[in-house]
DNA sequence: ATGTCTGTTATAAT
DNA sequence: GATTATAACAGACA
């Protein structure tokens, strides 16, 4: 499901439903989902309590006592939502944590692509995509001369470049879609022939437009929800994600749907026109 | 039914 | 390295 939208409006809800709960208990259906041993993972977490829950791109980082941080990937469609103990458990929810205070959180992920994992708190920047994640995109991370030196440096499609995480984090399918819309730019466009302004356009609204996101808690297209259960409403301000066939909201131009690097791409080809010099 | 599609990313291959 | 294809998995849809 999330893109740093959503991953942000999960954290938030994981504050009111998890943060400040001691761990009686965890059961784990699905065992793929913790990287660790899940006997060691288990056992180093009962007694621990929840201190906060912070976030690092589309990473999740349960802080807990005892200097353990748990990291957790939503992948695709992975949630969490609470409940009381013993309450339903459905055929994907696969990890369990039950609190003291005789609520639980589930962790449901309907496809298992979701991933969680213990380390001591310091150690979280060795997890999978982290070690690597580049920065937030905010103006004080993502600076204007640091995105033209690392655009200069790729031959490849913008599109792709910018679902890399390493060059900025945050973005995924749908808010490439809408950036690329919103500053003008072919998803197909060779990431180093853009234009200056389409740069600086482009930097200023994977800004302005992830922020605005999490103001309307993420977008609701498939399955998202938040911790209560909850759709995002930013759906309703896409341009361009789903909305193929449509007109193009600044043109009137139907816009088109292929595919760039495996991934549905949706642009306008009248105001998003490749430029072949 | 079989193929295509889906808010992702780790891994292998080139 | 940088870039590209594929795998992990389940379900909805035509």
């Amino acid at each position: 499901m999330p893109e740093l939208p959503e991953v942000e409006t999960v954290r938030r809800g994981l504050l009111k439903i998890a943060a400040g709960r001691k761990i009686s208990g965890i059961d784990v259906y699905y065992g793929k989902t913790i990287t660790n041993d899940v006997e060691k993972f288990r056992q180093a977490l009962i007694g621990q309590t929840i201190v906060t829950v912070d976030r690092r791109g589309k990473y999740l980082l349960f802080r807990f006592t005892n200097d353990l941080t748990m990291v957790s990937h939503l992948r695709m469609e992975g949630k969490y939502f609470n409940q009381p103990i013993g309450g339903p458990i459905d055929k994907h929810t696969h990890v369990v944590f039950e609190f003291t205070d005789g609520s639980e959180l589930c962790y449901h992920d309907t496809r298992k692509f979701g991933r969680m994992t213990l380390v001591k708190t310091g150690e979280e920047m060795t997890v999978g995509g982290l070690k690597t994640i580049g920065p937030e995109p905010t103006a004080n991370d993502f600076t204007l001369p640091y995105f033209k030196a690392i655009l200069a440096k790729s031959r490849g499609k913008i599109k792709p470049f910018l679902l890399n995480q390493r060059h900025v984090a945050g973005l995924g399918n749908i808010y490439a879609d809408e950036v690329l819309w919103m500053s003008k730019v072919n998803p197909e466009q060779p990431a180093n022939s853009l234009t200056d302004q389409q740069i600086r356009d482009l930097h200023d609204n994977i800004i302005k437009e992830l922020a605005r996101a999490i103001e309307y808690k993420g977008t609701t297209v498939h399955s998202f929800t938040n911790a209560f259960g909850d759709a995002g409403a930013f759906q309703n301000q896409l341009n361009a994600y789903g909305h193929a066939g449509d007109p193009c909201p600044r043109c009137g131009t139907k816009m088109v749907k292929i595919k760039v690097a495996q991934r549905g791409t949706t642009f306008c080809p009248h105001c998003q026109p490749l430029e072949n010099d």
